[in-house]
RNA sequence: CGGGUCAGACAGACGAUCGCCCCGCGCAAGCGUGGGAGGAAAGUCCGAACACCGUUCCUUGGAGCAAUCCUUGGUUCAUGGAGAGCCGUUAACGACGGCCAGGGUAUACCGAGAUCGUUAGGCCACGCGAGACGUAAAUCCUCAUUUCGACCUGUUUCAACCGCAAGGCUGAAACCGCCGUUCACUCGGCACCGGUCCCAAUGACAUUUACAUCCCGCGCCCCACCUUCGCUCGCAAGCCUAGGGAAAGUGCCACAGAGACAAUACUAAUCUUCGAAGCGCAAGCCUCGUUGAUGAAAAGUGAAAAGUGAUGCGGUGUGGGUCCCGUCGCAAGACGCCGAUCUGCUACACAUCUCCGCCAGCGGCAACGCUGGUGCGCGGCAAACCCUCUCCGGUGCAAGAGCAAGUCUUCAACUUCGGUUGAAGGAUGGUCGCUCGCCAGAGCGUGUCAGCAAUGACCCGCCCAGAUAGAUGAUCGCCGCUCCUCCGUUUCGCUUCUUGAGACUCCGGUCUCUCGACGCUUCAACGCUGGAGAACAAAAUUCGGCUUAUCGUCUGGUCCGAACA
RNA sequence: GGGUGCGUGGUGUAGCCCGGUUAACACGUCUCCCUGUCACGGAGAAGACCGAGGGUUCGAAUCCCUUCGCACCCG
């Protein structure tokens, strides 16, 4: 693991930088960034659970990526919240392009993040990501949403 | 040796470099012979530990004048949910072990049975069919031989000559007879080679018939068996069972069937009331409709059809047949019925066997089993509603506890009167941070003892993950496993050549064994080159079960196949 | 950590609660007709053992249990 004080830990960050920070796209990973002003900068690395059902490839994909990231760290200039998300390439990928892929996006990352956004922030998808887009906008909470009539209601009572 | 199946165990090893989490030491930097995912960690189908929060009724102790509050230990919740053969194991369970009952398969052992039999045999006896062999007779199909007779006379090749050619002619030879004759194989005769046909005889074979023997098959009978085998039934391993109650009630039971559980509504049948039509001289008969009664036996339907079922005897009632008798009628015949006789069904009673329930006795801890008595005796479904008995309060480690900052209140000090600082508080708490809960446990391993077993007790030894966006990764080395592949060695087999020995011989050789050489090659072992593969899947409070996923390796049991003994 | 729903022809749904011939409907597919041709239209046909495995019952898509897969909700 990255030492404590690097560590993205809250839910509520990663929510905020799923909606408000910059994607960058590399073969292998997405890396999203947010200039927060937290010093030093707060890394995290994402698997969906969605789209990897194990929880070994999970867990594979976070190792990799993480370990393909630490020598950069020392390099990553203070100021900055920033998450990697995993895509199923890396669990066949050789280590040392993956290492090279984050390091190319890395080095773009400032640069990237001066252009103004360009394009709006995508509406969430999972109602996890619901609640947080709401928080982040500073808009109303999602109602829960109407589970499964039964069958036969007047049974069901 | 290979394969299937069941049970159990394992889930590659070692090392290097860069890194991660925990633990220990250290003020710290850091250091270290330290530790670091599973059998399912998974699914969440059950059960518990642990923690807090209620509710009913009591209870222990304390504070207070009291109301009341705090506290200790028990108890209760029932509109609801769960469970259901018995005993045991366990912290507990729907798990596990043993047993009981029921279902059900193979069909071993044992027992029994007979409207059973394409078994085999014994005993007695017969017929039919086929076959073999033998004897006798007959027949003609076939073949062979012999004999009699009839019919058949040229064909082919070569050579010479003539012709333009087609062809002619002559001769020779072969098939081939001879004599005479003719222009001429033209004719005649003889003989009969040859061919064809026919008749007869003989023989062989065959066929048919008769007889005898043997054997086989089939059928029938005697049959009374006996033995054996099969068959059926009982008992019955493994296996399966959510396995209380259908004599508490409600509901459902499609189609079919009169009827699916208070249904005799309809229908058939019998008797009967009334009416109508027809037949008959009449008595009366018959048909249709209708009133009421009896009424489910048989048959049929269906998964399932009532007085538990079956048998025997007695017996009541009733139906039918025959005889006799009576009435009507000329007769044929019709009707009635005392009696006699035969017969069908049967209320009821008795006896025996049997199912079920209940009671008693005996055995068993019990489920239950056995025996006896008795008769409150109406199908199925409760994984339909339900009834009986038993158990269950709820929420879940984001449970919950603490620390600190913060807020509030009080007090003190200072003050520029705005406040600041400090202390105290059994006050407050959906942010954030930290600690505990949280890893020494229903723990693991060896052994002994108890028990049929599940399991328990004891001794000794061991420490073996505790993260919190969540620790095992990356780059390699080497060895091992499985599969494929290159090459080599050994072994086995084969071809060719060869050494020696033996046997046979038609003297040419052939066969068997054996030493060796070259070559080819299946399988196996070993070495070796290169390549591929190595599953299912990762803790999140912790355990016990269940279920599901899983490349392979090993061990044991069992079954099948092949080879050898 | 708790909880809910759904698996039925190629596709989307009925039927299930309250068991009963041969599982219904629409679209799609195929064949024929119509048209000069296509479409539309008309006539007809094929296509399912109800996710899997057990059990209860005379009888199961339906009731019960186990299991697999999918979708979803709350914290």
């Amino acid at each position: 693991m990255l030492p404590k004080p690097h560590r993205l830990r809250h839910e509520r960050d990663f929510a905020k930088l799923s909606v408000k920070g910059r994607p960058m796209y590399g073969p292998f990973c997405v890396l999203r960034a947010w200039k927060s002003g937290s010093t030093p900068s707060k890394i995290g690395f994402v698997a969906s659970g969605k789209m990897f059902k194990k929880a070994v490839t999970r867990n594979l994909i976070r190792r990799r990526m993480r370990e393909a990231f630490r020598p950069f760290l020392p390099t990553v200039p203070p100021g900055y919240d920033l998450i990697f998300v995993g895509r199923p390439e890396v669990i066949t990928s050789d280590f040392v392009a993956l290492r090279e892929s984050i390091g190319h996006l890395l080095e773009k990352m400032p640069k990237e993040l001066e252009r103004p956004m360009t394009r709006p922030p995508k509406s969430p998808r999972s109602r996890r990501g619901e609640i947080a887009y709401a928080k982040a906008t500073g808009t109303e909470r999602p109602t829960k949403r109407t589970p499964l009539e039964p069958r036969y209601p007047e049974q069901a009572k």
